[in-house]
DNA sequence: TTGTACGCGTTATCAC
DNA sequence: GTGATAACGCGTACAA
């Protein structure tokens, strides 16, 4: 059998000193410089180490925030842990992270045992649980919320101006030339409520919308979904609710002999890492997953006092490349910039959405 | 002040029983019908959880893994961080998650934190810290290490079978019929693994290697070292240390005018997501990460007795897609089989190296 | 079957 | 400045 982890006990004995003044040298107390030299010696001399368990047992904190994300396949909530961790670290504190895969029931469960793990914090990430259950399951710990899915709550909460996204495309294909503009929307929440602010700013910008789309946030759903849309021989550009949808649509495309973007322009929506290695190279909006994270973190360490600014939106940048291109038949196109820029552009950030 | 958690005594003094009852209950002993029922309900009025903070302290168990992680962002990881996952909470346990940024002082930190919050166990991916030093940081808790930077450890290790798909790249390639296969490698350890098992794949087959290059493990360490192969007039295939470095150097190709894959047939490693999606669709090697987690996983639960299999070797696929083709000026290509696939294939995993 | 009482390793509150 | 000592919430001998 092992020996032992050495304890506060065998550090005391050690040095020749108390537990208590141990204790108080290891978290900077007030210590004489002797005491607190036998005491370091003794430290070193046993390996100890402090048992965080123990400590958090008694201090009623344990320096770790629960972190519950869909998934960390994709870079996107991986991002945002990662600036969770960044806040988080600066003040010595630590993620404990779970995955929902989106499911409710799974949600539910990894509250609880981040609950009974005594969290000192709680960021849900995509949660779709209701606001009632949400309270009854917190208990008193804070919570941050980051892009909920559900109607607005009384929670802090950080989410992407998807409408000012949206903006920023719609004003770009329109500067480009083009007139009919369609969609590929999104089953969740986010997806409709890109699909809303699409038809919206078109309206606002005079014209109607071109064929809406609805199919599922992947890969797949894209290219399934494409000929509802590629079928109609006006359509110009094609808008798509995420990158992963615009992958689908740039092989069907590709595989209708649509050359991308002189027959068609496509934007995204996301900026994964690899939306700039596709060929063409995906004109997107790029999400601040890590600053949705250092801002959610930031939340549930210091909730705000009074519920004012809720949720707290943040601004994408349109990154546009080279999927996107005045329309064939141009000719209006020539009133904007005078040739498409050779290498990725990164858009001034729009106004944030007024509210 | 909001009303502290209810505790055990709480639920015992609701329950007309004593705390040992109640946690006889809880932990499924044996408790008379009468007694369990009085408790349960006890717990539902009061909303009852368990600590496990103190319970920890008192089992001297965590139900918790250390893993340590060099990034999340890559899906590689991610998905080894899923696969530990799937056999912890097979058993009602959780993975800690820390990343270390490939900093070898980053790594010791999560080593010491870990351990201060008592984990049952520590599982690190990619690790380059010094046998001598990871056994003492460790102290007493079990380790399993997964792509270990660095030489032989006595700790229970799995790593993927680089050799054996390195073969099959090769064998690949020659059966389409090239004789002159350049290599792009990675500076990192697996990086320099994969190309000596190149060099002896080539060798064995009575050929030696076309221009070996060596960069950094990534986009741009593919993009700067093209030239370097592309210059090369006779080199008809690469293969590439990894899929990031393949993307740079097809865009390298791209760029000069080099048509992939009728000028030239390039190769990947790692099949990350998005191989398939770009243009040509990546001919890669599939990492199973997942499966590489959950083999982990078992290893620090249940410790191997004898230091039998160390490494435990993965074996990884071979996937064609499209970014490989018979050399241009062929002929010798004509014996193999006729026709490139025209969607993907998985080669059957080939024999495991002998060691 | 049930209850009492001790201990897990630490911090915090007191006197000294 | 220092040292006893009482919690913290729970599991578990051991006795009943």
């Amino acid at each position: 059998m092992p020996p032992r982890n050495p304890t506060i006990h065998d550090v005391a004995r050690e040095a020749g000193a108390s537990i208590a003044t141990v204790s108080r040298a290891l978290n900077g107390g007030v210590v004489s410089p002797a005491a607190r030299d036998r005491i370091e010696q003794a430290v070193a001399l046993l390996g100890y180490r402090r048992n965080d368990v123990a400590r958090g047992l008694v201090t009623g904190r344990t320096g770790l925030v629960g972190v519950i994300v869909p998934d960390l396949i994709g870079p996107l909530y991986a991002q945002m842990a990662r600036g969770i961790e960044d806040v988080l670290e600066a003040r010595g504190m630590h993620a404990m992270v779970v995955t929902d895969h989106r499911e409710p029931e799974a949600e539910r469960r990894a509250v609880e045992v981040l609950r009974a793990r005594q969290v000192d914090g709680l960021v849900l990430i995509g949660s779709s649980l209701p606001e009632t259950e949400l309270r009854t399951a917190a208990g008193g710990v804070p919570v941050a919320l980051v892009q909920r899915e559900g109607p607005q709550t009384g929670f802090p909460e950080v989410r992407l101006d998807d409408v000012a996204g949206v903006r920023a495309v719609v004003a770009h294909l329109i500067s480009l030339g083009h007139r009919r503009i369609g969609h590929l929307a999104g089953r969740r929440r986010d997806g409709v409520e890109r699909r809303d602010a699409f038809v919206a700013a078109l309206r606002t910008a005079g014209l109607e919308p071109g064929p809406l789309v609805e199919s599922d946030f992947t890969e797949d759903g894209g290219a399934t979904a494409a000929p509802r849309l590629l079928d109609d021989g006006d359509v110009t550009a094609v808008f798509c609710g995420n990158d992963r949808m615009a992958v689908g649509l740039l092989h069907a495309a590709a595989n209708r002999g649509i050359a991308v973007p002189h027959d068609l322009s496509v934007v995204g929506f996301d900026d994964l890492t690899w939306a700039r290695y596709l060929t063409p190279a995906l004109t997107t909006v790029r999400q601040p997953g890590r600053e949705l994270g250092r801002t959610a973190a930031r939340l549930v360490l210091v909730p705000p006092t009074d519920a004012v600014a809720t949720p707290l939106l943040r601004t994408p940048e349109l990154v546009v490349r080279s999927s996107t291109a005045p329309p064939r038949a141009a000719g209006a196109a020539r009133t904007g910039a005078a040739a498409p820029p050779a290498e990725e552009v990164i858009a001034p950030p729009h106004e944030p959405t007024p509210r």
